[in-house]
DNA sequence: GGTATCACG
DNA sequence: ACGTACGTGATACCA
C-alpha cells in the first residue's frame, strides 16, 4: 500500500478561509477567523485522506498579516497590549505545536515548493495531494497527483477534486495545457498579465483547439473572435511572459527527509492549550472525541486527575505489570538529604503513579520491585536528567538501559543559555501548561519542607506531574530538535555522551591522600613565614585576604601608586600588584602569599574535602547543560582548572594517581583545535595550508603580521602572534589585545589589519557570522548546536559589541566541544567494545585522559590518539600530543 | 548573595 | 563616545 502525502499551499488556504467566514472575535477580542478557517478546512481534508505524511508550503514574499491575524485586538491593531502580543499563537505556532512541518525558501513561491516535492513523493512512488485554494496548482495533476480544491461556501466546504483525468474530463484540457490556458487568461492575483480580451471560456477554447500559446499564435488569423485574434497578435510577448510565469517550478533546490513529514497525533497537550487560549471549543470536542474512553479531558489541570499514590508492594507489584505492558515510561527519583524517598512514573499517555516508602514500604523494597523495569532492553524510559538518576540506581544494584531520551538534554540542545531546565518550565514551554516549581510547593532554604510533609493529594500530583511532564515534553522537545536540524547533535551527540560522563563520575580519580596532606602541611608553613614578613613590613596586622584591608594598606598606608579601581574600591589584582613589584618589597610578598593561599584552600584544602574516604578517589559531577558553547563544566571539584602554568601550583598533580600500581595515566590533547576548527569553517587557504603542512601557526602569523620572513622571526614575536591568535578566536577587539600586548592601540590596531590582511577569509568568516547572527538571532557549529544571542541587535553598543564577539567565538569553542565530546563517545566505546580494563577518566576541554592498564599501554594509546584525530573530518588535520606517566604531574 | 580574585582551556 | 577578549568554578570577604 503506497503511502500518501498532503502538501498544502498553506497561503491560499488560509485567504479561503479568510473571506470564507464572517469576521468573529473571541472573547479576548482577539480575530481568529483566518486561522479558524485553515484548521476547519484541514482538520476535514485529513479525516477524509488519512495521510502517512504532511507538510504546509508557505510563501514568504506574500503578505503575512492574515498569519497573524490573531495580532488584531479588538478591531484595533494598534490597541493590543503590549504583553498580551507575544502570547498569542500564531498560525504557525500551531503547526508547529501539532508538529506540522512548514516549508518556506527563500525566492520561491509556496506553489514551487508545492510541485517540487510532489514530483519527488510521486517518484517514490507515493500518492500526493495537493491541497490548494489556487488552480494555478491544477497543472501538477497526474495519475497520482491528486490536487483538491476547497470551496467555502454557505452550507459548508466544498472540495473539488482533480486527477489529470479529471481535468481532461471537467475543463477538455491535460495538465500542461493548463498552464498555456492561465498564460491566455491571466491572472491578476498572481501577477501574470495574460492577454487582454481573451477570458477563462475563450482560453480554453484555443488552448483544447491548438494545445498551446506558440501554436496559438501561429494560427493566430484563424482563430475567434476576431477581438481574441487581433490582442493575441499584439500581446504575443506578453502571452509568452505570461506563460513563464504560470508555470510552477518543480526542481527548487530544496532538501527534506520524508521523516520530517510524518504525521504523529497532532493532538497534544500543547495544542490543546492554544485551542482553549484561542477558544476553539468545536475543535477541542474533536479532540476529546479522539480521545480513548479515558475520562482525562486536556481542559482539566494536569496537577488535578490523572494521578494515584500507591504504598504497598501488592499495589505496586500490579503498577510495574501494566508499566511492562505500555512499553514504555517517564520516571523520576525524588531524594531528600542524598537519600531516594520514592519514584514517580507516568506511562501509557495518562497514567501518573507515586511510588513513596514508608516503614512499611521500603525505598529498597521499591526499587528490588523495579529493577526489572529499569533494566529491560524493552521497555523505553524517559528521564530528566538521567546520568543523576543512573548514580542513585546503581547504589541500588541497577543499571538503567533503553533510555531512549533525557528531557533536560533536550532542552539544553534547544537552548543553551538557561540557567536551570526544570519541570515548570518544560510544562511552561513544552506543553503550555502551568505547573508549580519545587520552591513553589516545598519552600526553599532552611524553611524547605519535606515531601512527605506535603498533603497525600498535592503529594502525588507534584510527583507523579513531573513525570507526566517529562513524558508529555518529551515528543515536543524531539519536535523542536527536528525542526532544527538538531536530531544528529542530540542523538548522535549529547545523547551517548551520558553515559559516558556517568562512567567518568562513577570510576573517579584516586588521590595520594598522604602526598596531599603534605603538599598542604608545606603551603601552610610558607604562607605562616609569609604572613609573619608581610606584618612586618606593612607595620600592623590585617587580613591580607581582604581586598579592602589590603588596599588601604597598599594604597593609603603606603601610598603606592593606585593603577585601576574597581566598583568598590581599590583593585589589589595581580596584573595591579605586578606593575608594581619594583616600587615596593610588599609586593612581591604579597604575590607569593596569595598564589600560595590559593593553592591551600582551593586545591589543598578544597581537594582534601571531597576524597571519599573508604575509596581515596574524588567523583568531579560533569555538568551537561551549564555551558552556553556545548562545553562540559566540572565541579565537587572542578577537575578542569588544577593548576599547571606555574611550577609551584603544578605539584598538585603529583597526588592524582591511578587506581593502583596496575595502571597508569595516559594524557592527550588536541594541539590548537580552536585554530584549526577556525580554518575549516573559515575556509582560509593559508591557514589550512599551515596546519596540512604542520608548520609553527604562531610562527607563521608573527611572519604574516610583522612582515618579516619566517626564518627571522624573533621569540617575542612569535609570542605577540600567538596573543593575536587567541584574540582572533575571542572575537578580537584592538583595545584589549593593546592591554594585553602592552602596546599602544595603534600598533595592535595594525596587528589585526595585518592579520586580516593575510587571512582574508577570517575576516570573511567573521563578518559574515555577525551579519548571520543579526538576520536569524543565532550562531551554529559546524554540528548543529545553536546559540540565541539576543544581544547582538541591541542599540546599546557595549551589549551590542558583545554579542558580536560572541557570534564570532561560539561556533569556534563550540564545535571544538562538539569534536572532543565525539571523541569522547569514540573512545568510550572501542575501549567497552574491546573489553579492556582502561578507563576514560576526564576531559579538559581538549584534553582526555585515560587510566590505562599496564597490559594494554600500545592498544590504548593507538586508540586513543585515532580516535581522537579522526572523530571529525575536516579541511584540516587535528593533532593529538599524548604522554604516559605514573601520576598526573609526569603526564607532561 | 554580590564582589573580587584566580585557577584552567 | 561608547568600554573592552571567549568559556568556566571555588574561595574568602562583607554588607
Amino acid at each position: 500500500m503506497s503511502k500518501k502525502i498532503m502538501l498544502v499551499d498553506g497561503n491560499s488556504i488560509i485567504n479561503r478561509a479568510f473571506y470564507g467566514v464572517p469576521l468573529l472575535s473571541n472573547s479576548e477580542g482577539i480575530y481568529t477567523n483566518g486561522v479558524y478557517g485553515f484548521l476547519n478546512i484541514l482538520f476535514k481534508l485529513l479525516e477524509e485522506d488519512q495521510p502517512d505524511y504532511i507538510a504546509v508550503a508557505f510563501d514568504l514574499k506574500a503578505p503575512t498579516f492574515r498569519h497573524e491575524v490573531f495580532q488584531e485586538y479588538k478591531g484595533n491593531r494598534k490597541g493590543m497590549p503590549e504583553e498580551l502580543k507575544p502570547q498569542i499563537p500564531l498560525l504557525k505556532d500551531i503547526l508547529d505545536a501539532m508538529g506540522i512541518k512548514r516549508l518556506e525558501k527563500e525566492g520561491y513561491e509556496a506553489d514551487d515548493i508545492l510541485g517540487t516535492v510532489a514530483k519527488r513523493a510521486e517518484e517514490q512512488g507515493m500518492q500526493p495531494i495537493i491541497v490548494s485554494g489556487d488552480r494555478d496548482l491544477l497543472q501538477l495533476a497526474t495519475e497520482q497527483i491528486k490536487i483538491r480544491i476547497p470551496k467555502t461556501k454557505k452550507g459548508g466546504t466544498e472540495i473539488e477534486d482533480y486527477y489529470a483525468k479529471d481535468l481532461i474530463e471537467k475543463i477538455g484540457v491535460t495538465p500542461l495545457e493548463y498552464i498555456d490556458v492561465k498564460a491566455l487568461m491571466g491572472d491578476s492575483s498572481d501577477n501574470i498579465p495574460g492577454v487582454p480580451g481573451i477570458g477563462e471560456k475563450t482560453a480554453i477554447k484555443i488552448i483544447q483547439q491548438y494545445h498551446n500559446i506558440e501554436n496559438a499564435i501561429a494560427h493566430a488569423d484563424e482563430i475567434k473572435p476576431s477581438r481574441a485574434s487581433e490582442n493575441l497578435k499584439t500581446y504575443q510577448e506578453q502571452a509568452r511572459q505570461s506563460k513563464f510565469l504560470a508555470t510552477i517550478c518543480t526542481q527548487v533546490p530544496i532538501e527534506f527527509d520524508w521523516e520530517q513529514f510524518k504525521l504523529d497525533s497532532i493532538m497534544n497537550p500543547r495544542v490543546c492549550e492554544i485551542f482553549k487560549q484561542l477558544e476553539f471549543k468545536s475543535f477541542l470536542d474533536r479532540f476529546s472525541m479522539l480521545q480513548e474512553t479515558n475520562s482525562v479531558s486536556m481542559n482539566t489541570h494536569l496537577s488535578e486527575v490523572l494521578y494515584r499514590a500507591v504504598d504497598s508492594k501488592e499495589a505496586f507489584e500490579k503498577v510495574v505489570e501494566e508499566i511492562f505492558e505500555a512499553g514504555k515510561f517517564s520516571f523520576i527519583i525524588f531524594s531528600e538529604n542524598h537519600k531516594p524517598i520514592g519514584i514517580s512514573f507516568c506511562y501509557a499517555d495518562t497514567k501518573g503513579v507515586w511510588v513513596g516508602s514508608s516503614d512499611e514500604f521500603s525505598i529498597e523494597e521499591i526499587m528490588a520491585l523495579a529493577k526489572p523495569l529499569f533494566e529491560s532492553i524493552e521497555t523505553e524510559k524517559i528521564a530528566h536528567h538521567a546520568k543523576n538518576a543512573m548514580h542513585i540506581l546503581k547504589h541500588f544494584g541497577i543499571t538503567l538501559r533503553n533510555l531512549v531520551f533525557d528531557t533536560m538534554i533536550g532542552g539544553y540542545v534547544l537552548n543553551p543559555t538557561k540557567e536551570t531546565y526544570e519541570y515548570d518550565d518544560l510544562a511552561q514551554e513544552f506543553l503550555g501548561q502551568t505547573f508549580p516549581s519545587e520552591e513553589e510547593i516545598l519552600g526553599k532554604g532552611k524553611s524547605k519542607k519535606s515531601i512527605m510533609n506535603l498533603e497525600e493529594k498535592d503529594r502525588t500530583s507534584f510527583t507523579a506531574g513531573q513525570a507526566y511532564i517529562i513524558y508529555h515534553a518529551e515528543k515536543q522537545i524531539k519536535q523542536k530538535l527536528k525542526e532544527n536540524n538538531q536530531e544528529q547533535l542530540y542523538y548522535e551527540i549529547e545523547h551517548p555522551l551520558i553515559e559516558v560522563l556517568f562512567s567518568m563520575e562513577e570510576y573517579g580519580f584516586k588521590i595520594d591522600t598522604q602526598r596531599l596532606k603534605e603538599y598542604v602541611d608545606e603551603l601552610e608553613e610558607k604562607i605562616e613565614l609569609l604572613t609573619k614578613e608581610i606584618y612586618e613590613i606593612a607595620g600592623e596586622e590585617f587580613n591580607i585576604n581582604s581586598p579592602k584591608q589590603l588596599g588601604v594598606i597598599l594604597f593609603e598606608k603606603l601610598m603606592l601608586p593606585m593603577g585601576k579601581k574597581t566598583k568598590t574600591g581599590y583593585s589589589t589584582a595581580a596584573e595591579v600588584l605586578e606593575k608594581l613589584r619594583a616600587e615596593h618589597i610588599i609586593i612581591e610578598k604579597i604575590l607569593e602569599y596569595r598564589q600560595l593561599v590559593k593553592l591551600k584552600t582551593t586545591y589543598g584544602d578544597g581537594l582534601f574535602a571531597v576524597v571519599n574516604q573508604e575509596t581515596q578517589k574524588i567523583h568531579s559531577t560533569f555538568n551537561q547543560t551549564i555551558t552556553a558553547t556545548g562545553r562540559i563544566s566540572s565541579t565537587e571539584p572542578n577537575l578542569q582548572n588544577i593548576p599547571i602554568k606555574l611550577e609551584m601550583g603544578r605539584k598538585i598533580r603529583k597526588v592524582f594517581i591511578p587506581s593502583d600500581e596496575e595502571y597508569l595515566l595516559l594524557d592527550a590533547d588536541y594541539s590548537q583545535i580552536e585554530l584549526r576548527v577556525l580554518a575549516h569553517i573559515a575556509k582560509d587557504e593559508t591557514l589550512i595550508r599551515a596546519f596540512r603542512t604542520g608548520e609553527d601557526i604562531h610562527k607563521l602569523t608573527a611572519s604574516q603580521v610583522f612582515k618579516v620572513p619566517l626564518d627571522e622571526v624573533t621569540p617575542r614575536q612569535r609570542s605577540n602572534a600567538k596573543a593575536v591568535n587567541f584574540g582572533i578566536v575571542y572575537g578580537i577587539g584592538a583595545f584589549s589585545l593593546s592591554q594585553d600586548l602592552n602596546i599602544s592601540r595603534k600598533e595592535a590596531e595594525a596587528y589585526i589589519e595585518g592579520y586580516f590582511e593575510k587571512y582574508p577569509n577570517v575576516r570573511k568568516y567573521m563578518d559574515e557570522t555577525i551579519k548571520q547572527a543579526r538576520e536569524l538571532g543565532y550562531v551554529t557549529t559546524l554540528f548543529g548546536r545553536r546559540r540565541v544571542i539576543p544581544d547582538i541587535n541591541s542599540t546599546n553598543f557595549a551589549r551590542r559589541s558583545f554579542g558580536e564577539r560572541v557570534a564570532m567565538n561560539t561556533p569556534i569553542q563550540g564545535t571544538a566541544a562538539d569534536i572532543i565530546k565525539i571523541a569522547m563517545i569514540k573512545v568510550f566505546n572501542k575501549l567497552k567494545e574491546k573489553n579492556l580494563k582502561s578507563r576514560l577518566i576526564l576531559q579538559v576541554h581538549d584534553e582526555l585522559l585515560i587510566e590505562v592498564h599496564k597490559d594494554e599501554i600500545e592498544e590504548v594509546k593507538q586508540i586513543l590518539k585515532y580516535e581522537m584525530e579522526h572523530a571529525v573530518s575536516l579541511d584540516v588535520p587535528l593533532d593529538v600530543d599524548m604522554h604516559l606517566g605514573k601520576t598526573w604531574f609526569d603526564t607532561k
